[in-house]
RNA sequence: CGGGGCGUAGCGUAGUGGCUAGCGCGCCUGCUUUGGGAGCAGGAGACCGGAGGUUCGAAUCCUCUCGCCCCGACCA
């Protein structure tokens, strides 16, 4: 039982001044967690135990999965970096530091490494497999940024596994094991979520998908169609454009346009002086780039971005994007600022790259490749040639589903889980082979799994919060009960002891406020801050022999003979 | 790493060169109060992020530095 009068908690009444979302607002403010240093942060009693919460409930799942809980150090020697080059490749956000000795070691960021290489020196059978394992681990990433308190931290909690198995199809039956495992985790924790399509990477056909809780604060922005269900993030969105028979264009047509090196300014002489019925979406934008030091066009329509990120996760193998700067115009007198054009791709040294809304028998009016002119009619196919067609145009709200051409509609979430079929590529290069029924070696494919456990709690918190308070899920709140004792005799105080004795006999999670020197309205502030499902208070009422209890997420009040009160209590829980 | 903002008591803050750094919350003592963050009285608690400089005099001005928050870049 949680005794107010003796938990080690200070709630404060004002909010903390570093503390911008929500969920780190409320778990400061309620006394969940307390900030060490940027991304850093102490657990306090309430917070703790929350986060024990979900820790369990994420280990019953996985353990009811038939997945095998492990555990490895969050301290690793280089060697273990070292065999998979990571030790050089991971960058500034490895937590690196020397023992007394001048050895290198590192604070662990993941464990892929370490999984991989146990099952090596485990296994060597394909009897053995298919094998399933996990962590519950603390991790180390000294991030560019820290934010959103413990939404994005430099240490946090991670429930990681891997899947090992001989074929393809055991691949596909362990990710749809744990994309199972990952649902009833998630409901179970009371969440909102969406599993949506993340990119693949560079392994082509592997399936890799993102749970994201939405809400306003995430870092993630994902599309969703509610009609079909579609989902997905924005950088693995489709764009479906069917082609178009450009028989019937006319020929290109090179137009004087001085002083239009915008496609506003484009748009307004096309209207004036060629017709009008123009708008920027019927303009072609060339986005000069530069692309692991090569010279690259971006084609998308006039009246759309190129969004750098989404391009760069469909580019895999390209390292460094950026865009031109006048450095490079400089450098390439050819390439003429606002004018520029597909036309003359090759002669420029442009590879074309375009949007796949740039379909084959579109005609655009661009660039002429020379100040102060334009062309019009530039059909794609006659007049120029696409090398790669790339997702690139930023995607908006509206945009058709590929899968039912409904308009889409954008949204933000916090990611708190990903699952995804690595292959072989990781076992290849860590030499994790087993020997296959005729006792020749064979490269095992394995799964990657992760769900940010720590995360979870700012998530939920972000979720379910309101103008109260936090607001728990039963399961995962710091108690299911939350009594509050008030007056200044015995009596009351007497009876909720009892009352909440006798409701953990029942088996329930109670926390009780039997603190005699706080006022009434301190007690019931705390109460709905905490976010406790379920207030029950036991004071005035209790003249007629009756409490009274609240719902904290509805509000709702009842009253209840105290002699019905423990049952009238556990019928509102599960 | 680029842009913006901020460091004054446990928390929130006032204080643009001049008395002993002010206020609210919280904390301690006493009395009163007890159904919506109670009242009165008394009290403890601050090397004003750090270092250097300017000045008769610095929380306040200058230089450097450390830290924190937000937007972007980056990232599960």
């Amino acid at each position: 039982m949680l005794k107010m009068s003796t938990l080690f908690l200070r709630t404060l009444r004002d909010d903390p001044a570093d503390a911008e979302v929500a969920s780190h607002r409320l778990l400061v403010r309620a006394g969940y967690v307390r900030r060490v240093a940027a991304g850093i942060y102490s657990w306090l009693p309430l917070g703790y135990i929350t986060l024990r919460n979900i820790e369990r409930v994420v280990r019953a799942e996985m353990d009811a999965a038939g997945f095998q809980e492990v555990h490895f150090p969050a301290l690793l020697p280089r060697e273990a970096y070292e065999q998979s080059n990571r030790w050089t490749e991971y960058g500034p956000d490895l937590f690196r530091l020397k023992d007394r000795k001048g050895g290198d070691y590192l604070l662990a960021p993941t464990h892929e490494e370490m999984f991989t290489l146990m099952v090596k020196s485990e296994y060597s059978s394909y009897k053995d497999l298919p094998l399933s394992i996990y962590q519950i681990q603390t991790k180390y990433r000294d991030e560019p940024r820290p934010r959103s308190g413990i939404i994005r931290g430099r240490e946090f909690l991670m429930k990681d596994s891997y899947s090992f198995d001989l074929t393809d199809e055991g691949l596909e039956a362990s990710y749809n094991a744990h994309r199972a495992a990952y649902i009833k985790t998630f409901d179970r924790l009371g969440m909102k979520y969406n599993i949506v399509s993340a990119m693949s990477g560079a392994m082509g056909g592997s399936r890799s998908e993102e749970f994201l809780a939405p809400c306003a604060t995430g870092e993630d922005t994902y599309v969703l169609c509610e009609k079909c269900g579609y989902a997905a993030n924005v950088e693995a969105m489709q764009t479906v454009v069917a082609s178009v028979d450009e028989s019937a264009i006319e020929a290109m047509q090179i137009i004087d346009t001085p002083n239009t090196p915008t496609i506003d300014s484009l748009v307004e002489v096309l209207n004036a002086n060629y017709g009008g019925g123009f708008s920027a979406s019927d303009t072609l934008k060339n986005v000069l780039l530069v692309a692991d030091g090569k010279n690259i066009s971006v084609l998308v329509p006039g009246d759309r971005e190129v969004d750098l990120k989404r391009l760069q996760a469909n580019m895999p193998g390209v390292l460094e994007l950026r865009l031109f700067e006048d450095a490079d115009f400089a450098k390439n007198p050819k390439l003429v600022k606002g004018y520029v054009g597909p036309q003359d791709a090759q002669t420029l040294g442009l590879a074309l790259y375009a949007d796949p809304r740039i379909a084959l028998g579109t005609s655009w009016v661009t660039g002429a490749n020379k100040s102060g002119q334009h062309a019009l009619r530039v059909v794609n196919g006659r007049d120029f040639k696409v090398d790669t067609y790339v997702e690139s145009a930023e995607v908006r709200q509206g945009d058709a589903c590929p899968q039912c051409s409904t308009p889409v509609v954008i949204d933000r979430a916090i990611e708190i889980g990903h699952i995804f079929q690595l292959g072989r590529k990781y076992a290849q290069a860590l030499g994790l082979t087993v020997l296959d029924r005729d006792g020749k070696p064979q490269v095992v494919t394995m799964g990657s799994y992760g769900i940010g456990v720590s995360r979870a709690v700012a998530a939920i918190a972000e979720q379910t919060h309101d103008d109260l308070g936090l607001c728990w899920p039963e399961e995962i709140a710091p108690a299911q009960i939350h009594i509050v004792a008030t007056g200044k005799e015995d009596l009351p105080f007497d009876t909720a002891l009892k009352l909440a004795e006798e409701l953990e006999k029942m088996g329930k999670r109670v926390m009780l406020d039997d603190r005699r020197d706080a006022s009434p309205g301190v007690k019931f502030k705390d109460a709905e801050l905490i976010g406790n499902p379920i207030i029950v208070v036991v004071g005035k009422s209790l003249a007629e022999g009756m409490i009274e209890i609240r719902v904290r997420k509805t509000g709702e009040r009842s009253e209840s003979l105290l002699a019905d009160a423990a049952q009238s209590i556990s019928n509102l829980l599960m």
